[in-house]
DNA sequence: TCTTGTCTACTTGTATACAAGTGTATCTGA
DNA sequence: TCAGATACACTTGTATACAAGTAGACAAGA
C-alpha cells in the first residue's frame, strides 16, 4: 500500500479515507484483499477510530465490504455495477452540459479554458498522472458551469467503480483524444449547441471500451 | 425526538442512522437543531460511538452538518441543494423508466403491480403513512426492472433535501392523483411507451410545487 | 482415518477515557 | 460601570479497552 504524506490540518479521518480510496482505485490494493482496521491503523500511524471511520464511508460506496466478526474486504469487481455506473455517468454528464451550454457564465467559461491550456501544457511534456486530475477537474468544471456541484460529488462516489476498471483496462485512451474532445465540448458549451455537446459525451464516454473478457481472463481473481 | 424501536439484530449504527434520519426528514428534528453525539447517545441508550458513525454518515448526504470542537446541526434547508435533488430525480427517473420499458421482465411488472393494488386499497383506506411507504417503493421497483438498484440508493441519499421540504410545504398532493399517476406508468412500461413514460414521470414531479416563498416566510429560520 | 471439541488468534462492534478547541458566564481590577 | 482575564462546561476528534463472534489449528477419541 502506498501511503502519502498527510497534509496540514487533515483530520485523521479524512487522511485515511483519501489513502484508501487512492490505493483502491489505483489497485495498490486489490480486490478481494482483506483490510484489517488494526493494520492500516498501525500503517498510516493512527489509531483505529479515525481508520474505521474512513472504512465505513467506503462502504457506503460499496468500494469495501464489511462482514461482521470477520472482515472488511475491497470489493471484487462487480461488472453490474462498473455498469451502473457508467449508466449513471452518461445520464448526468449528457443532461449537465446541455445545461451549461444554457446557463454558463464567463467566470466558469474561464475557468474550463484555462484548465484546458493546462492539459496541452502536460499533454505535450507528457504527463499522465497529472493529466488524469485536470481531466475529472475539467468535468468538475462542467457541473460547476451548471451549477450542480454537489450532483458532481455524488458521481464521483460512484464512479470509483468505473475509475477502477479503467486502470485495469489495456485499452488505454490516447490523451490527445481526450484532449480534444475537452476542447470541443468547451466548443460546443459557449455556442450554446446542446445537441453538439450532448454527442461529444456520447462520442468522449464511448472512447473507453473495457474489454471485459480480457481483463476477467487476465485477472480472474478480481471479479464476482 | 421520536425513537423508534430497534429492530431484532440492528447494529447500534444502523438503529442510531435510521432515527435521525427518520426524524430529519420528518421535521421533529427541526433545521438548525444542534445535535449532541452525546445526548442522542443517552436518549438512544447507545454509546457515542455508533451515534457518532451514524452523524458521519448522514454528514455525507449533507443533511447535518459538522463543525469541529464546536457541534453537528441538522442543516438549514438549501433552496440550491433542494432544486439539486429535484434535478437529479428528474434526470435519473426519465432515464430509467426508458429503461424500463425496453427491459422489464415479467417478474418486475408482477411486483409492481402487487404495489399497485396495495396503493388502491390504502388509498381507499385512508391511510397516507402507508402510502407513502408504497410511493416510495413503486419508484424503486421502477429502478428495479430497469436493473439499476444501486443507482436507486444513490437517490435516495440525495433526494432527504426534496423529501424534507416536501413536508414543509403547504401543497399536498392528492393520493389519489399520485396512485393514477403510478397506474399510468406502469401501463406505459408494459407496453413499451418510451415517450408516454417519460412524460407520465414529468407530470409526476412536477404536482410537486414547492411554494418557497410562503415556506420562507412561515419558517425564516428554517432557511439558509 | 475421520470426527469432534477446544483453544487461540484474529476480526469487527461497542463503550469509555482522554485531548483539544469553543463559547459563555463570572470574577477581578481599574 | 465596564474591560478583560479566567475558569468552566460544553463540543467533537482520537485513542484505547473490552465484548462478541468467526475460523482455523490441533489434539483427543472412536
Amino acid at each position: 500500500m502506498f501511503v502519502p504524506d498527510r497534509q496540514p490540518k487533515e483530520s485523521a479521518r479524512d487522511f485515511a479515507f483519501r489513502t484508501l480510496k487512492d490505493n483502491i482505485v489505483s489497485l495498490d490494493l486489490k480486490p478481494g484483499t482483506q483490510i484489517s482496521e488494526n493494520e492500516i491503523a498501525q500503517v498510516l500511524g493512527l489509531s483505529r477510530t479515525p481508520v474505521r471511520e474512513a472504512i465505513i464511508d467506503l462502504s457506503k460506496a460499496s468500494i469495501i465490504e464489511t462482514v461482521p466478526q470477520k472482515g472488511s474486504y475491497v470489493s471484487l469487481i462487480d461488472q453490474k455495477m462498473v455498469d451502473e455506473a457508467r449508466f449513471v455517468r452518461d445520464v448526468l454528464d449528457k443532461a449537465v452540459i446541455r445545461l451549461a451550454c444554457r446557463v454558463a457564465d464567463t467566470e466558469s467559461l474561464d475557468a474550463m479554458e484555462e484548465n484546458l491550456h493546462l492539459q496541452q501544457f502536460y499533454l505535450e511534456k507528457g504527463d499522465p498522472k497529472r493529466l488524469f486530475t485536470l481531466d475529472n477537474e475539467f468535468h468538475r468544471l462542467i457541473y460547476v458551469a451548471a451549477d450542480k456541484e454537489t450532483t458532481f460529488e455524488m458521481r464521483s462516489s460512484m464512479l470509483l467503480h468505473f475509475d477502477r476498471v479503467r486502470r485495469l483496462s489495456l485499452s488505454t485512451v490516447k490523451d490527445l483524444k481526450i484532449v480534444t474532445d475537452h476542447q470541443e465540448m468547451l466548443s460546443a458549451i459557449k455556442s450554446g449547441d446542446e445537441e453538439a455537446a450532448e454527442a461529444l459525451v456520447d462520442k468522449h464516454l464511448k472512447r473507453y471500451k473495457l474489454d471485459e473478457p480480457w481483463m476477467r481472463e487476465e485477472h480472474p481473481e478480481f471479479f464476482k
